[in-house]
DNA sequence: AGATTGTTTTAGGAATACCTAAATTTAATA
DNA sequence: TATTAAATTTAGGTATTCCTAAAACAATCT
């Protein structure tokens, strides 16, 4: 049976293989904040029942099994984060946070009818793509790093990455949101960071920054 | 530190000291579905951690730590069942096992935000007072059991036993729901039983029935 | 009072999900 | 290839929360 804690590994196995990332223990162990010990007793018990598949060195895989429960969870999570943000108005970088927790709390029901209720969202705040009811995942368009745009370039903000709350504040705080447009003023080459306009302000963001930024390029 | 366990048990005492019931470890473990005999445990350790005291046979109190946690519970609990219920739209009958669940996964911070966006209810919708975040309950005006009212009597529903969700089910089916008038039509000797008229139309209903359905006597 | 019934506790376990410290194994590098 | 570094597993625990069966205790009835 599935339980809180292997639904959070599920859902941390999913994300990261989302974003074509090799998942292997210790992986796990750093994003859960979990002894690389337990985590590796847990990659034994759900291999054994046939979650995922797990060659030691050379990554995790989800079966069959653990895809459609891994699909589910993130559905919930993304459902929920985008109800938090858009009916209840939690602010953006709590959103996760909270979500963490009512994944593992609702019905299936209460979250087809939450997303009813927003008239069926296609992707959350932080514009990752929210799992359809019967699984199938919605696509996005060709993206690129903030950090790869050329000076003079536009664009507009499409995703960011979500596992640091600091950073989605700090994103906040500047405005560089889900939606928002940019140009690049300028780029230095000593460090790589870059000054951008956003709304009529500039703003320098560190190459950090721009790396976990995802946007459309403009013409 | 408090757990989903501890909770659950805090908040079952808490509702049924509200209730005016003598609370001891064998009806805990009738209504948690849970052993006599880790009932017991656990009431020892909240003894020990001064969430209660407990004399056997004599009953249970809440100390002070142990009355906070769980007007707090009962706080997210019933302002969940009402957001649900009032906002989702969720069944009448399907809303306490959710709450069940979410009332262990927001935060303080979401529960006021849920609280301020229905305008700060006072009752949920079973007609339970919603403690507020000061801790302070509403008070509600004095209530008759139905199974009390003299035939050509009529009053409003005003708080229902939320104990048993197939008992909600047919409330809800005969439309003998919160702030819903009804009369007493007949009264038959032999069982108890009433005849009671919602909405122009009659309804027959049993003794036990009568008994979990609390309204507010007309003149 | 004695017997019966209901309530509570004890004894002995089990499952889950963690931990630290110490191996062991594999991969990467000099 | 030898060494070092990183990833993984094993060994031995702990905490929590539940279980059944049996014993102990208290309240109530006859
Ligand atoms: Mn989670
Ligand atoms: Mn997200
Ligand atoms: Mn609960
Ligand atoms: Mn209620």
């Amino acid at each position: 049976m599935s339980t809180v804690s292997k639904e959070d590994y599920l859902r941390v196995i999913y994300k990261n293989l989302e974003d074509g990332i090799l998942v292997n223990a210790s992986l796990i162990a750093e994003q859960l904040q979990i002894s690389n010990a337990a985590v590796s007793e847990m990659l034994r018990k759900l291999s054994n029942e046939k979650y995922l598949s797990y060659v030691p060195y050379r990554g995790i895989q989800l079966l069959q099994k653990g895809k459609i429960e891994a699909v589910k969870l993130v559905r919930r999570h993304r459902i929920w984060e985008t109800f938090l943000y858009e009916v209840i108005k939690v602010p953006w970088y709590k959103i996760d946070e909270e979500a963490e927790n009512l994944e593992h709390s609702s019905s299936d029901d209460l979250i087809d009818r939450l997303e009813g209720f927003m008239n069926n969202p296609e992707f959350d705040p932080h514009g990752h793509p929210i799992p359809r009811k019967n699984g199938f995942v919605p696509k996005q368009k060709k993206l690129v790093k903030l950090s790869e745009f050329k000076v003079n370039k536009s664009g507009f903000v499409r995703k960011v990455n979500d596992q640091s709350s600091e950073l989605l504040h700090h994103l906040f705080e500047i405005g560089l949101t889900i939606g928002k447009k940019f140009s690049v003023i300028e780029k230095r080459n000593f460090d790589n960071s870059m000054v951008i306009e956003i709304e009529n302000r500039n703003h320098t963001v560190s190459e950090k920054l721009a790396q976990n930024v995802f946007a459309e390029i403009l013409r």
